[in-house]
DNA sequence: TGTACATCAGTGAACGCGCGTTCACTGATGTAC
DNA sequence: TGTACATCAGTGAACGCGCGTTCACTGATGTAC
């Protein structure tokens, strides 16, 4: 009985098949197994939170994939969770760093951040929502430092984007961190809320009306 | 040996004794129980949370009070939770009410709206810790509508202060809760920021500078 | 006033469920010689 | 090339701990008559 149902899932013989390159993968590569349920884990979290449904059982059933193998790539389910945070992160921080890329107006450079977050929150509902509530769970303290040094260099890439900004007076010379509070503050808040489902949040009329908004708290 | 310990905590005793009124009062009220056992929620929700120690027993062990006695006042650890939410947020909301009431200038009402926040978080941070922190356990959507109604009252005083500078056009006329994120985001994210210990967060240097700027955001 | 009863705050041992974790195992692939 | 061994992804039954909750109880106070 046990495994009656498991030996053919969507996932290794088709993909098989689907390789008809040069060498068939008979082993589907470990970044699969790892992905797989780094995806189940972000459906169960999204889905079973509010009843306290976000397990390793919930997610190794979601998965297909077995227990022993959750534990064998990611040590813990703490370190399930925070390879998901760090994934999720990396998404959100690079949509917003290619979006600032080589914008070079000041005001059109404010603008492409705050679009791209509520843009990146309107396609990625589950990861963003992740994201907000992730910071609340317990296995961030434990893997702060892996998660740091993962967002680190993504942080700078947007932080550089702006500072030659200030530097010309364009912006204003605020703290780094209160500069960043203006302008992730009001995406951030506004994410949060629709995402939790308040009335009256649109993120459509977000992105047309808070980048202008925004842009009057921070130049110069 | 059970109980050894618990026989004259603080509160009974010196409390009788300190009510020299008409009547002593021999039986403690219940609000007293009840906001023994909120403080210490509150206290171990703190202390404990990033090790997982948010638990009915280190709650009731923390209070000096029963097991029962919790789930007479409040029915379950969600109860409890719940409680804790609705108090914390009165008081934020309360805080902010009280400084933005009878200030007549707009600039004014938003800067006072700022610091009152900004001032809460510093001189309650734990209680600033649990409002950031609660919305992401599972206990919310359970009790979602008895704390609405509890803060709807407290959030409509907020709103009506700003709504005449609205309609007079000293301030932008935006749909009600972008106004809200302008307003609201920098300094909630600040708060979350400087609770978590984010290097570079100054509540001071925030009261200072970000009332300037979010004004600029939001007046017409 | 005294007696009987109802109400309610408060107690803490005990329970059962479900959680994260462990571990002995299989089988496929890579490597040495 | 064949043989022996090492490595590693993957498996799932089993375990033990600690969690939220229950419940039969005590004793103080309020109420009826």
């Amino acid at each position: 009985m046990p495994g009656a149902m498991r030996a053919s899932g969507p996932g290794k013989s088709s993909r098989a098949r689907a390789s008809s390159g040069r060498r068939v993968a008979k082993r589907p590569a470990v970044r699969d197994t790892a992905s797989r349920l780094l995806d189940a884990a972000l459906r169960v979290f999204v889905e079973r939170r509010s009843t306290g449904g976000y397990t390793v059982h919930a997610v190794v059933a979601e998965s297909g994939i077995s227990l022993g193998s959750l534990y064998h790539h990611f040590g813990s389910m703490d370190g399930l969770s925070a390879a998901l945070y760090a994934r999720s992160m990396a998404s959100l921080l690079d949509s917003i760093g290619d979006a600032v890329e080589d914008v070079e107006a000041p005001r059109a450079a404010v603008t492409a951040i705050v679009l791209a977050y509520l843009m990146f929150t309107a396609r990625h509902r589950n990861v963003a929502t992740f994201i907000h509530a992730a910071p609340a769970e317990r296995f961030l303290p434990a893997h702060a430092a892996a998660i740091g040094a993962d967002m680190e260099p993504r942080l700078a890439r947007i932080v550089d984007a702006l500072r030659p900004h200030v530097a010309a007076g364009a912006v204003v010379a605020l703290p780094a961190p209160l500069l960043e509070m203006l302008i992730i503050g009001p995406v951030a808040e506004t994410a949060r809320r629709w995402i939790a489902g308040a009335p009256g949040i649109d993120l459509g009329e977000a992105s047309r009306l808070l980048p202008e908004r925004i842009w009057r708290a921070v130049r110069a």
